[in-house]
DNA sequence: TTTCATTTTACGGAATCCCGTAAAATTAAT
DNA sequence: ATTAATTTTACGGGATTCCGTAAAATGAAA
């Protein structure tokens, strides 16, 4: 089991609560941060004192506030951790319950348990936390593959970058300045069109008004 | 401060910090349930026993299992509570971040307090249940702006059938003939132009997206 | 009815979006 | 390293939207 575990999470509550999990688990040392800033520090102090942490679990999306960071969110934690500790396991606990983006937390992040804040998630870290103290993945059970149905259309992190941005009043010729700025891969003009364009194809949508309305239902955005 | 108290929430992280929370308030009885159904029924049973709670705390939205319930959200829940017991005291716990949203829980169903789950947000409901035993209402912080402030533009009649018709992927260019077929007054293409861009200008709004992506976040649509 | 004010529509040019094709760049395979 | 396949970008023309101006229609008042 593990000895010394990071929770990075921004949420009172949700802290409180996985910290219970793991004393209820036995870990000995547990240190918590509600910014991703603070818990890298804390992450380096450790590997600098030859005290390394074994395990992060962090939250995905931090919300800003007045407290200013280097970094923003879960994703870019979880690569600064492993640039500075490559063998650092990893558990994401999130909200985010689509499918295709915890599989590119696992494909291009290669974290080793995701787990859904959902109803039974307290039980679900623990199986996760289990898991992957044998070393093995873990994903929760209702992330598993089933929900594909749902969605005609499987939206990717590109694409929900995009309509975000169209959400916020940018215009579509300006997205791909956007895109540049944010090292996020396809960003010609040409390329943000016909992604939309497929999209629309995709759930049968003549406008992006009328994209823009069915991600706000769907709770996409 | 509270001697009975229902936690309704269905997800078990926060359910058990919820609890933690109120232990720390010194509060003796706590219940939780993880569906509305089940808190509904032990609210009828304690009342039946002539031993009420004497404060809800709920979330808005229940995630739907294969349990299936017949209450399905926090607003049905607190409606069917109080019509039970009138004078029960609710505080709503839930990620909702939308002022109007969560003006329409004070107006209409009269509730207490709105704590967001957010960074502080134990701190936050402390606060909150000190102020309600009180008897005084309470809304997080971040939430309090004042709700007249937030509608800068008021939407006619005129104004949603326009934006409608944009949802349903109308093109502007066809709204003219959908509004002479339903009699709707300015009908030429030019002041279905002249409207969208006083409301954008109104709203400091550039683009239609972004428009639509208002109009569902504060449920204008 | 005439006049005046207001609203609605028509028009036109510039900007943007849409969409197909081709060139360029990247990736994969041999 | 070369070739092939795929992805990304560049380009261009047609459609649509945007926005200002002017004409037409409507309504109110005398």
């Amino acid at each position: 089991m593990f000895k010394k575990v990071l929770i990075a999470e921004d949420h009172e509550h949700a802290n409180i609560s996985v910290r219970k999990t793991l004393e209820d688990l036995g870990t000995p040392q547990k240190e918590f941060r509600f910014y991703c800033d603070d818990a890298l520090k804390l992450l380096q102090q450790a590997y600098d004192q030859d005290n390394p942490f074994d395990l992060l679990i962090t939250d995905l999306s931090f919300e800003e506030d007045s407290n200013i960071q280097e970094i923003t969110g879960g994703r870019e934690l979880i690569r600064a951790a492993r640039k500075l500790q490559p063998g650092l396991k990893v558990i994401v606990f999130s909200l985010e319950n689509n499918i295709t983006a915890v599989d590119e937390l696992f494909d291009d992040l290669d974290i080793d348990a995701y787990v859904r804040k959902a109803r039974y998630d307290a039980a679900d870290l623990r199986r996760a936390v289990d898991a992957v103290s044998g070393n093995k993945k873990y994903r929760s059970p209702d992330l598993m593959r089933n929900k594909k149905v749902e969605n005609a259309y499987d939206f990717k992190l590109y694409d929900i970058e995009i309509i975000t941005l169209l959400c916020n009043g940018t215009p579509q010729k300006n997205i791909p300045s956007y895109l540049k700025e944010n090292d996020i891969k396809p960003a010609g003009l040409s390329s943000v069109e016909k992604r939309l364009s497929a999209i629309k194809t995709a759930l049968s949508i003549s406008s992006n008004e009328q994209l823009i309305a069915y991600c706000k239902d769907k709770r996409i955005i």
